[in-house]
DNA sequence: CTAGGTGCTGGAGCGCACTCCAGGTCAAGC
DNA sequence: GCTTGACCTGGAGTGCGCTCCAGCACCTAG
């Protein structure tokens, strides 16, 4: 597989899929005799993997640092598996912080329900709203 | 309130406050005999919501126009509300993807439970891992 | 009267994660 | 033989969200 069609398939850019190469987030592909990359199907799984860390918020160097773990081979597995747990709790705090919100979103968004009705707060957004609601005070 | 005690009691650096205040996520500050800024407590609620904002990962231009909005006065409510309800189905979103990729996290967590027995499969991060386990491939 | 602390402004700089570009190679189709 | 298109490299540029800095003003304590 070159470059092209694994980008179409992850949707990653072919600057992305190179520049992930250059980091070490991706392993130096081989290449065929023109010297253009040549992709084992293999890589989508890394790859997919690699997407789900990224959607999670791990930054991209500890990808890298996982990445180089997992090169090094058999021997980095506790590491590796040390890292993931790591991560982990850090997706579940990250959750239940985003659940909160959710809660206060929420509630904001019934105080606006009965919008250019007067049955709910004038203002959900504050208490005492200071120089506010007079509006138009740009400067 | 000065800009210092704001920003221990918010947690946001000086330059930080001064940053959002340029670009519209606070009000322009009250201004003391000696030009410094006076904040009204009613700021901390504001700066409360603005955190809930970024937990949830708005972006700040989104914020922006948010706080531009409630800056407008009480004819914007609906439009507040219908981006309060965007973000809201958003944050929901990414909240389900999180639960798909803890579930794949804990899996392959699972795969590195037993290190350094041979009981589970050799290297949990993928089936066929070409020049991974081989390992010092670097070049 | 002076020193230290806190605040002010405008503007430069930074780390991150890409993204774009110029100038080139190579293989295949017309 | 020539064009087209996919790919190559090294390096510069971008947008975001701050963060830092120089140089100055002001207030309070000693």
């Amino acid at each position: 597989m070159k470059i092209g069609e694994l980008a179409r398939r992850t949707g990653l850019s072919l600057d992305t899929i190179r520049y992930y190469e250059r980091i070490g987030l991706l392993p130096p592909a081989d290449r065929n005799t023109a010297r253009q990359r040549d992709y084992d199907p293999s890589i989508l799984t890394w790859i997919a993997f690699l997407r789900r860390l990224k959607t999670t918020g791990m930054p991209i160097r500890d990808m890298v640092r996982y990445a180089a773990l997992r090169a090094q081979g058999e021997e980095t597995a506790a590491e590796r598996g040390a890292l993931l747990r790591h991560h982990r709790d850090a997706v579940q705090a990250h959750v239940d912080e985003l659940h909160a919100c959710l809660a206060v979103l929420d509630t904001k968004i019934a105080g606006y329900a009965g919008t250019t009705r007067e049955d709910v707060n004038h203002d959900p957004d504050d208490q005492r709203p200071g120089p506010a609601p007079d509006a138009q005070r740009r400067r």
